[in-house]
DNA sequence: CCTCGATTTTACAAATCCATGACATTTTGC
DNA sequence: GCAAAATGTCATGGATTTGTAAAATCGAGG
């Protein structure tokens, strides 16, 4: 137990917050102020997981992430992305991060999406990066979908609401979690907005719409994504 | 166990409710009627999680809460907003406060987060998330239930009362309880609602609901489960 | 400044769920 | 066994939640 985590940050007051706060649930933090420090270490400590900021001097979240999958290490990263930054989480994925958190974050989200990240690196269990649903195939890291052989263009919120149900395996997500996940809780759109978005994404990967099959409303609760 | 609470908040039945509902959970309850006095207790006491109510007189939450982070106090804090400030949610947080609850929430919901927030170092026994009763297979945390292999719907209510009488342990579960945690402190209904619930999870669950062998009615008490 | 697509808001209809109270039935205490 | 209290049951009106289309807003390019 007592799982190591590395957190890869430049700023100094978000890099102490997330020490503390892991620190306190039992996590054994290690810690680095910029990315070529930050990879140095990664390679060196073998965390169980690291916490990777996007914007930082020297050697940015993406290539350090890039350049950790060429070196064949498996470890779980958790980008966390400013807001205004959003469309990086391609990138971000693409890179090879297994997750990503729109800042500003609540904690809780955070240590939630953290458990996730160990407790699937336990199982061994990789995260779902393709999805098929009713003949649409759906790759979230390149964030594209074929059916058949023609493209269907989905929304970058649309493909971050997927993620979010896709990694909570089955479990209803409600819509103040998307909101907090996908949008940051610095933004506060109504919840109507989240079903508008599960709206629009029910008429592209349901073939009857009326009667989802894969997106399905709990009603009073949220949202849930059946394979 | 026996972790210290102290609640500040201005308003006296919200007040002694939650003290009331916590020290009934086991906790040790301080309380302090406005921000000069939590803020005093909170560094005097070193309370192991602050319920901080937003709107109070000499001193509001936020300025409590970054007063608090300013002399260095790691002590998590919930705090609770009115529905309709949502934008208090990012000055919250951004004071240091660790998480959000927006009123009226149920005290489940309450007890779920400070649970959560008091470190989780002890792996407080995982809530029971599948139950078998009768034929019925029932998945607390996806919310599905099947029987054979045809569906069953339960609403999220009776999920709710289910998992209260799962965790229960075969303990019966008042009425007054069922209310307190499912339906939260903002709403009284009759207790006869709960009745009317236990009736219709009978009527799905039970193969002969006359002679119900799971959901037993305790005469004067209340209900349990028996698997 | 303008345009186009994405996103958000808004409004209303439809679906679903819930609360209530009257009445029937069962249990309890005596 | 009897009366009182507690519980079971059911219909119904109403409240809440969700679906969805259309309008308003935003934002990146041009």
């Amino acid at each position: 137990m007592n799982e190591r985590i590395l957190i890869i940050e430049d700023e100094l007051a978000m890099r102490t917050a997330l020490a503390d706060l892991l620190s306190a649930e039992g996590y054994r933090v290690l810690s680095a102020a910029d990315g070529e420090r930050g990879l140095q270490r990664a390679l060196e400590e073998k965390p169980d997981l690291i916490l990777l900021d996007i914007m930082m001097p020297k050697l940015d979240g993406f290539a350090l992430c890039a350049e950790l999958r060429r070196r064949a290490s498996a470890v779980p990263v958790l980008m966390l992305t400013a807001k205004g930054q959003v469309e990086d989480r391609v990138a971000g994925l693409d890179s090879g991060a297994d997750d990503y958190l729109v800042k500003p974050f609540s904690t809780e989200e955070l240590l939630a999406r953290a458990r996730a990240l160990l407790r699937r690196m336990e199982r061994n269990s990789p995260l779902p990066s393709k999805l098929k649903l009713g003949g649409l195939e759906i790759d979230l890291a390149r964030q594209t979908a074929v059916r058949g052989n023609h493209p269907v263009h989905l929304t970058a919120k649309e493909f971050a609401m997927l993620r979010l149900m896709a990694q909570a395996e089955g479990e209803p997500v409600t819509r103040e979690k998307f909101l907090d996940a996908v949008w940051g809780y610095a933004a506060f759109p109504t919840t109507r907005t989240v079903d508008n978005h599960i709206a629009s994404l029910r008429a592209k990967l349901e073939k009857n719409p009326d009667a989802p099959r894969h997106l399905k409303t709990v009603h009073g609760v949220g949202y849930k994504l059946e394979l």
